[in-house]
DNA sequence: GTAAACCCTAGTGTTTTAGTCGGAATTGAT
DNA sequence: ATCAATTCCGACTAAAACACTAGGGTTTAC
C-alpha cells in the first residue's frame, strides 16, 4: 500500500466533490480551483475513480461529476486503493525470493509478516474512516472557525480521525 | 514516513546482524551473502545505522558491525526512521500550503489530521515491535521448520507481530 | 606491508511522480 | 447546425527517488 500525495490528491478531491455535489455535478475545473490541483491531474485521477466506481460523470455543459455512492459508504482505502494502482502488499516479489533463498534456504524473507500486519493495520485505519466522516469534520471545522470570529466555541470529535493536530513525529 | 525497499532491506539486515553478533562483530559482505543485498547499499544504509546510534563498527580484519543497544530496545522504527530520513511527516509543506489557501480561505488542507492520524498509527505500530521480537519470531520460525521435516509441531505466536501470513490486501 | 574490513562521495539506470499537451467525443444551449 | 463546456484519452516530460555501482580512502590485525 503506497501513500503519495496522489491519494491525497485523490482523498482531497473527493471531499470537494462530496461538499458540492447536491446541487448538481461538480466540473474538474472547479475543484482544480479550489483546491489547487492542475485540471489535466485531476482528470487522470477522476478517470480511475470512475473506473472503480466511486463517481459517475455526466459530459457535456453542466456536466461535471457526482459520487457513485453515499459518501458514508465510501472508504478512505476505496480511493487509495482505486488511484494507487494495488501493487503487491509485501513487497517481496523482489529480488530475494520470498519462501525460498537463492541457494533454497528457507526463512529468508524474515520480515513478510511484519510488512503485512502493519499494511492490514494502515488499511483497517483508512477503511474505518468514510468520506462522509472527513465532510462531516469538514463541516465542523469551517463552523468552528466561523464561531471563532464571533466568539463561541463548538466541540468537534469525529470518531476515527483524531480532532487534535499532531506533531509530526520524528 | 515513508516505507520502501530501503527501510526492509535494514530491517532485513539488522535481524541478520542480530541473530550472528554473539560471536562477534559481522561483516557486511557476509550479510550481502545471506541476505542477497549489494554490499556498497549495505554499506550506505549501515553508515545511517552508524550515525544514528543502532551499531557499532570495528574496523581492520575481523572486524564488522555489532548492535549498539540490546536487541530489545531497538524498534523496527528506529530503523526505519534511522534509514529513510525524517522527511515531513504529512506532507502539507507541498504546493498547497496547509492553513491559509492561496486565496486566504481556511481550511484548504483538509486531510491533515488524516494523514497525521495515519501516521501515528503506523509509528505506534513499529515502535511496538522490537528486534529481539523479530529475533525470536525468526529462530522460532527455524525450529517449526526443521520440526516440520520431524513431524513435530511448534507453535508460535510473537506478541506484537502476527503469525499467519496474511494475503495481500486488494 | 598486506589484506580485510569499514568509510565516503559521486555517478547511473530505472521507476515513479506530478504534471503538460493536444486532441477526440459527448451534449446542452442558442 | 453550431458552439462551447465538459469529460475522456494517450503520449510526452521534468524532477525526484530508489536501488544500486564505482572507485577510491582509512583503519588495523596479522
Amino acid at each position: 500500500m503506497r501513500l503519495t500525495t496522489k491519494g491525497r490528491f485523490a482523498v482531497t478531491a473527493m471531499i470537494d466533490l462530496a461538499l458540492r455535489q447536491q446541487s448538481g455535478p461538480v466540473t474538474l475545473s472547479a475543484i482544480s480551483q479550489r483546491q489547487n490541483i492542475s485540471l489535466s491531474y485531476l482528470e487522470q485521477l477522476f478517470g480511475k475513480l470512475r473506473r472503480h466506481e466511486l463517481v459517475e460523470s455526466v459530459r457535456g455543459p453542466g456536466g461535471g461529476y457526482t459520487l457513485a455512492r453515499l459518501a458514508r459508504t465510501i472508504t478512505v482505502a476505496d480511493i487509495i486503493f482505486a488511484v494507487d494502482e494495488p501493487i503487491d502488499a509485501t513487497n517481496c516479489a523482489g529480488k530475494t525470493d520470498c519462501s525460498t533463498g537463492t541457494d533454497g534456504k528457507p526463512g529468508i524473507c524474515m520480515t513478510h509478516e511484519l510488512w503485512s500486519t502493519l499494511n492490514r493495520k494502515m488499511v483497517d485505519f483508512l477503511d474505518s474512516v468514510s468520506l462522509q466522516d472527513l465532510v462531516d469534520q469538514q463541516r465542523m471545522k469551517q463552523l468552528q472557525d466561523s464561531n471563532q470570529a464571533a466568539g463561541t466555541t463548538v466541540r468537534v470529535n469525529v470518531p476515527g480521525v483524531a480532532t487534535k493536530s499532531i506533531a509530526a513525529v520524528a
